[in-house]
DNA sequence: TGTAATTCCTACCATTTTAGTATAGAATAT
DNA sequence: ATATTCTATACTAAAATGGTAGGAATTACA
């Protein structure tokens, strides 16, 4: 499981979000203040927000906001709305990226190591990084 | 952990020398057959035996062995042979990678997760896939 | 001694992915 | 109106991935 920038930049969003939760929207240049890309946060909370984790305001005073209690986030739910595939190979996702995978000798690794990055990211809450 | 295809070929590699365990040295272009590159496959064989997990022998009636018992042989240590790095995300193995890791609020998690990963691939041996 | 089979070494390259940047547009509070 | 904010899409430079290519070194065997 590899997780790229768009993840970590996506929790680190969710973390601020947590912390401020309930006092109204929170705008992306609040969140990034000047040493990161707002666009390419904007892009990252676009993803969010596409996936229903979060609630957009536009204009004056708009921003985002969590639309559940921190609590009932999970980390893996968050990862999973941005990155492209959490598999540690695509075969476990993609079917389309294998076609020998009734003969593959190492495929249950992969889908047995899955099982268990996935079983603690589901656990773990974003409270817990709060 | 992202798997690429060096470790996921290293692993299919290491169960054909570990089925032939005891019957001297298999060469690249048997493991191969017609349907892969014996190029790629060669590097791949490169770097297991520089990290000491297979033995070489050049020449007519060359190849690779083991060089222990399959049982002996983690998952874990086949895949580091070959891979770059095996966290799920650079900072996690490579200091340089990030400057902020004192104040990130996100590293415990992947430091977490890398350690349930790896201990998976560590309790897993090379005979659990024969 | 010659030859075929094998590993070893290093350089190269095309494609894909990553990590953003750029530009323009739409909505909203004041 | 205007400033502020999100939205959408296109673009791009750099890095990683997944190989390929060519040849040199070693060895078994005829």
């Amino acid at each position: 499981m590899r997780i790229s920038s768009k993840g970590k930049y996506a929790l680190e969003l969710m973390v601020y979000l947590g912390r401020n939760y309930g006092k109204g929207s929170i705008s992306i240049s609040e969140i990034t203040g000047d040493s990161f890309s707002i666009k390419y946060m904007e892009k990252i909370a676009g993803l969010l927000n596409k996936a229903g984790l979060i609630k957009s305001e536009r204009g004056v005073e708009g921003g985002y906001k969590l639309v559940k209690d921190p609590s009932e986030y999970s980390i893996f739910e968050i990862l999973d709305a941005v990155e492209d595939n959490l598999a540690p190979i695509k075969c476990v996702l993609d079917d389309d990226a294998c076609k020998i995978k009734i003969t593959c000798k190492t495929y249950p690794i992969w889908d047995e190591l899955y099982e268990i990055e996935a079983k603690f990211l589901k656990d773990k809450k974003l409270t817990d990084i709060l």
